[in-house]
DNA sequence: AAACATATTAAACGTTTGTTTCAATCGAAC
DNA sequence: GTTCGATTGAAACAAACGTTTAATATGTTT
């Protein structure tokens, strides 16, 4: 019995439960209990634990890479040949993942900053074989806006936007805020982060 | 017997498991098994799991932390009241990192980034406890240097450049690195990234 | 109504986990 | 040389792990 839809229940208490505690940490004991499914189920539906997440890294990070590669085609096609302004380039690529904290579930990026720092092999594969032609594009994108800077300096300059984006997403507001003469309701507002984090990044990358 | 120093052949193991595999998913038997030592010696020398942990981090954070703030005294001595240049900033805070990287154990760098990213919460409490007067004095000092930026901007930012530096640590040359036209030496050497870490966030912090 | 693939259940599978036990061994002080 | 606390060794502990099994229920097709 257990609702109508097994499958999504167990993907949505996975994807809580792996944000919470990560994924080794996570038992399918756990997840079968929150999503108030039987154990056997995540075997049935996933084949296995690390089905499981690799259905999940997809659900997680395919609509932000896509809605990026929508975006870039777009703009570029505006463009007309033209290169892009930097700003707007770095903001296609970070708003997409940044919007995902503030409309649809608040879990989704802070598993999707956590996968890139899991040390699983088979999660690292898919997330840089899923990643792979947004970086090119977007690599080859800065390459027209800054040709004055090697391709050495735009790739780790984009790995440190990367590093910025992915620690914002997992920044949990709690945590670090007991500091004196901080508005803690200014940063946890998810614009003033989308919008800081652009400028930081726009002026990082041509600094 | 086991060799002279059970307990420091245990924190080596346990460095570079943790640093490959994380935390939860390292088992006792690994690490005791790398440091050819008795199963046992990990509850007898450190308690628990959780204690080899601790120690562990407090180890690989403390003296990168006590450099930082040796630093920050020494350059402040110098400024005589004046504020520092915020490039010197930066380089405070991000060069013992990062310098761990080259000089020391090469696993050391990736259990700091991947301790800034655990899920486990006595890990995280006891991160923000050992770095919190560290965070405290880089942010006062950025606002002696930027006046016209808010707290909550300079803090903000201050986790850019935290997450890009994390995830400098974390970066396996040999990853992302099959792309055209990148020679993947320059960017494997360690001032080359020092040096475009510190104008990123440099550039940032002010943009 | 009978047959069917699909889905869910409860129970158990064999392993592995972190931790404990207790005897054996070590290294110095007396 | 003996005593004593500190350390190591092999074995076992209960608990939790991911997975499998066989039986039951469900809903659709003949």
């Amino acid at each position: 019995m257990s609702g109508p839809n097994t499958k999504q229940r167990i993907l949505g208490a996975a994807r809580t439960l792996f944000a919470e505690q990560g994924f080794p940490a996570t038992s399918m004991r756990q997840v079968t209990a929150l999503a108030e499914v039987n154990l056997a189920a995540v075997s049935y539906h996933f084949g296995s634990k690390e089905g499981l997440l690799r259905e999940l890294v997809s659900a997680c990070i395919e609509p932000i890479n896509s809605e990026r590669i929508r975006l870039l085609d777009e703009a570029e096609a505006a463009a007309q040949g033209a290169p892009l302004k930097l700003r707007d380039l770095i903001r296609i690529f970070i708003e997409p993942a940044v919007r995902e904290l503030s409309e649809n579930n608040k879990d989704m990026p802070c598993v999707f900053s956590r996968l890139h720092h899991e040390p699983h092999p088979g999660v690292e594969a898919m997330m840089t074989e899923i990643l792979a032609p947004t970086i090119a594009r977007f690599i080859a994108a800065s390459q027209r806006i800054l040709p004055h800077r090697s391709a050495e300096e735009l790739l780790i300059r984009g790995h440190f936007m990367i590093g910025a984006m992915l620690h914002l997403l997992d920044f949990k507001c709690e945590e670090l805020m007991p500091m004196p003469g901080i508005h803690a309701a200014t940063i946890a507002d998810y614009d003033f982060r989308l919008e800081q984090l652009v400028s930081f990044c726009t002026a990082g990358f041509d600094g």
